[in-house]
DNA sequence: CTAGAAAATATTATATACAAAAAACGGTGC
DNA sequence: GCACCGTTTTTTGTATATAATATTTTCTAG
């Protein structure tokens, strides 16, 4: 076991491409915009070949497109799109929330127990940060829990539609937050798949619903 | 307009990783396998530059893994994980046939039961190679249909599960998919919203099941 | 003056060479 | 056996060259 146990240096391309990513779907680079290589490149100070590989791994996301000797550029992410991408992180959410809760192990409801304690504290101390970052946690214990590394695997590639902190950016988000948490983890202890698959589904759509509009809305502003 | 239409070639590093996915599913290249750019792009007599970006997709595609300095290696699919990506599949195929149910146009229908007749001809007479290609055609006319290109995309990304030629090797598909396709077919022609769901979702974890049946198998042999 | 051809330019995709840093390997001594 | 040390690969990132293709500009004919 390594003693220092120092954080790896996360790769140049996959720094730009999440940094492209935020750009995109926080409405920063427009829809159809040429994305080069060498401007990425010089815009981040790296060399084409990682700011290369950062845009072929969008691609392979669906954030851009790429038409052959002509280059990349950004795809247009309309509402619906957003809609649909939440309406298969609903379904496979779910999926996992209702396997999460056939094998609920008394250390799992334990954990989940803590987390919604520490997210009904931030949510009555109106701490947005930490609330954020406690939702993700619980979901992400559901996830693993549900011991499906594939289906996790298509949650973290549609969930990334969403921009980094949206969900703060909900009027009334830490409310419905913490009520459909605490729905959900109530069928996870009951042992209630088809409950706890429901109750996820519906989480997750409704927050889909909330970004879809606030993106329909951002591209009626534009036009 | 061009005269000549001819077919732009796919770009290099689009092929490579063509051929390495249908190596993977195939199970030609052994899960935890080293998988060496410089060592792809010799065997493809390609430089390294695609190769490399070949790699970096179908990392995103969760066919290869990456350890950061240490390169990438075949991802283990196991049976699991392909009964999992067609569950998937199996979701959105449903939510797709929902929608080409709800606007289906008498020009889809009669699309749809010129498809269908040929189908049933390959059948009778044997022919599996039209019989693939004709069930493909089905399939997309029906996710076209339903005018939901992120939904389409997901499928995209998690039929690539399924190797190349999968279908025809099932003892019995031929028949099963008459029947399947007639069904879903009756239920897309008279709206049945539901029904279509049921009927396409059904048909879709049935191949997985087949599927992933057979890899659990070849994997215990290799055991 | 305008349409279209031809030339000039830009950009993409690919190839190749190279350097720094990390990891794997292999032998040596204990 | 096993820890240590130097060598050799391998990964990662950089820089640059070249062919093919797109785009733009220029030029010319009518």
């Amino acid at each position: 076991m390594s003693i220092t146990n120092r954080p790896i240096r996360p790769q140049l391309g996959d720094e730009a491409a999440s940094f492209l990513r935020d750009q995109i779907t926080s409405g920063t680079l427009a829809a159809g915009a040429p994305v080069r290589p060498e401007t990425v490149a010089d815009e981040l100070g790296i060399s084409t070949t990682p700011a290369r590989e950062a845009l072929q791994a969008l691609r392979a996301e669906g954030f851009l497109d790429l038409a052959p000797r002509k280059g990349f550029t950004v795809a247009k992410v309309t509402g619906d799109d957003v809609r649909d991408m939440f309406l298969v992180q609903s379904m496979v959410a779910g999926e996992l929330a209702a396997r999460a809760a056939t094998n609920a192990s008394a250390e799992l409801i334990a954990v989940l127990d803590k987390i919604h304690a520490d997210l009904m504290a931030a949510e009555t101390r109106g701490d947005l940060a930490a609330l954020e970052e406690l939702n993700h946690a619980f979901h992400r214990e559901i996830n693993l829990a549900a011991n499906a590394p594939r289906l996790a695997w298509v949650i973290k590639l549609v969930s990334r539609y969403a921009p980094r902190r949206f969900y703060a950016s909900i009027p009334g988000w830490p409310e419905t937050t913490v009520h459909d948490h605490t729905d959900l983890l109530q069928a996870i202890r009951s042992g209630d798949t088809e409950s706890a698959r429901r109750e996820m589904s519906d989480h997750v759509r409704h927050a889909g619903d909330q970004l879809a509009a606030h993106i329909d809305e951002r591209i009626a502003s534009q036009s």
